[in-house]
DNA sequence: CCTACCGATCGGTAGG
DNA sequence: CCTACCGATCGGTAGG
């Protein structure tokens, strides 16, 4: 049980720990934000860094929860990839202080959390690894290394927390679509290009 | 003039605000690092976000030196970007500290320091943007838009600060031939792209 | 949820 | 370059 209050100061946590930055946060910063005395969070929180841990946990569920469905369907890989990327790049544009604090944030857990963080993030980057692995093996790309391929693409996704402006003139789908032709372009076989160049 | 035990603190100060973070770095761990008492700090430098300010100014120097040289050859602009986005992977890779710090401390910059990082920053940008709409104008890139490829250059090679090992088997190098060669193919016109698969 | 407080530590300075 | 110190602020707690 989440009460109001305690996802009332999760929330403010993030976007002041996005802004500004973890340790750059005092407790008196938040509490100021949700209207409370210093000393009156600790009846909702047991501590600072649990408030980042529990911001990381979010995010991290965040993005798992967006592609576990997409690898579930029945699609090539490579269609399966696609929207794979569209779902983590809506995640980043959607939640962007969650975002940030988990790019930015996410050293200063302590061990064992930092660890655990990690793990989790591994995992999640080794799903989408594989639907590279599966679409060269298909013959939807061409014969890259889906080690290399798969860091190009979610270094190209994960940048978008520095730069994306929601209030531009470009929505979150937008973009990846920009990117995605951008970068799958770079990975057809060449045939392929070909057939998709008269094809148009 | 400046002193070998400026030098020395500044190089320090760049490694822990890159290993820590700027705000969890204190003045008394840095004095610790170099061997001082922690006032004594105080008759080598003005203050703490001085050395920030002269981190990032001597980041931002490193990559502005690497492509000035690119730019003013007497090549296509697509081997200019190609030459300029290795020299970018080179300056990220050789200088990891430096970079992690030029890409998540600068924040903390307080105006009018902060808008002058961002103004350099934006202005090195434009001129790997003028490349890319040198190589669309020219024919070599297809008509990508130059806003959105160069996004996609920086994001992929700026990434590499979160997970480049110089210990590891690639060198800087390798690493930006894999990712201009999965780039480069995705903006290539298709009729060349026909012509390089056939050439090879 | 507040008041009042804890010891520790912060960036920085004075005086030598 | 050190010692000794400054006021401010830190995360967190006790008691109500």
């Amino acid at each position: 049980m989440e009460s109001e209050r305690k996802l009332q100061i999760l929330d403010t946590a993030e976007r002041l720990f996005s802004e500004r930055g973890y340790h750059a946060t005092s407790m008196r910063d938040l509490a100021a934000a949700v209207a409370l005395q210093g000393g009156s969070l600790y009846s909702h929180i047991n501590g600072k860094e649990e408030l980042l841990w529990r911001i990381l946990e979010r995010a991290a569920d965040e993005f798992h929860a967006a592609i576990v469905p997409i690898l579930a369907r029945d699609a090539s890989p490579a269609d399966k990839l696609r929207h794979a990327v569209h779902a983590h790049v809506r995640v980043i544009a959607g939640t962007l202080d969650a975002a940030t604090v988990y790019f930015h944030e996410w050293r200063f857990l302590a061990e064992p959390r930092r660890s655990t963080f990690l793990e989790r993030r591994n995992h999640y980057e080794q799903a989408l690894r594989g639907l590279v692995a599966d679409a060269v093996a298909s013959g939807e790309f061409r014969e890259v290394e889906p080690k290399w391929a798969t860091l190009l693409i979610l270094s190209a996704a994960n940048w978008l927390y520095q730069w994306y402006d929601p209030d531009g003139p470009l929505s979150a789908d937008d973009v990846a679509d920009r990117f995605i032709e951008m970068i799958f372009a770079g990975l057809q076989p060449q045939a392929e290009q070909v057939a998709l160049s008269m094809a148009t």
